[in-house]
DNA sequence: TATCGTTATATCTAAGTAAATATAACGGTT
DNA sequence: AACCGTTATATTTACTTAGATATAACGATA
């Protein structure tokens, strides 16, 4: 007999890492479309609530394990500079975020045929 | 052209909640393990190297939730007593542990195909 | 050259979490 | 009845991590 409402819920969470050291993963590319979005580190930052340093030494960590530059920093400038995402880092956002959506859906499959 | 060695990875990590709080995950089911194999909650958390109180919280809290006990605790008595885990408990390792394992198959499987 | 808002970086403070410590309760065994 | 090793629980201490604060560097713009 099947419950029509069972609490139970399955919950994941999924990074990357290269040589032991976490390169991407939901808070990381959270804040890295928040980048991409408003083009600044320290208004990311904000408006995720997060203190500018964390924010700048998370997108730092990990702009320095990739293969090829996720940001480009201006330092100075028109409107004190700025953050724009690469384009390789737009295709980390998509890549992780559709890897993401699999496997909840592959979980959530395997986890509904479960009687726990 | 494929890269023989690449030392990225993907990692994960599973929980199941019930009403928003965990229910099992990583941690307790190695803990729940344990104690199958020691019997003692006490001895458990010693060669887990973790708090008595850590291990007794966490099996403690798990068991609440759980729909059906998933230990038997014997307090005073021979030896001071003991805990046992019963077979909803033992198939609650079976399943998760299997859940887990399909999980990182299906996510490696994935991962290959990725180019980050 | 003064201004501005950003990136960049260090240092100090606070908070949350884990660990250590202490102690009571328990009940077979001796 | 005393002992023993366990479960059960509270309280205190330590530590790691997050957060706040401060300040320098930067460079187009006016």
């Amino acid at each position: 007999m099947l419950k029509v409402r069972d609490a139970m819920e399955i919950k994941s969470r999924l990074w990357i890492e290269k040589e032991g050291k976490p390169f991407i993963g939901f808070g990381r590319i959270k804040l890295l479309k928040e980048v991409e979005k408003t083009a600044s580190i320290s208004a990311a930052a904000k408006t995720l609530k997060m203190s500018y340093k964390k924010a700048w030494n998370l997108l730092n960590d990990m702009d320095k394990i990739a293969k090829q530059p996720v940001l480009v920093k201006n330092v100075g400038g028109k409107n004190g500079g700025g953050t724009e995402v690469t384009e390789y880092g737009k295709t980390l956002i998509q890549k992780f975020e559709r890897l993401n959506t699999n496997c909840i859906k592959f979980l959530e499959e395997e986890f509904h045929q479960l009687d726990l």
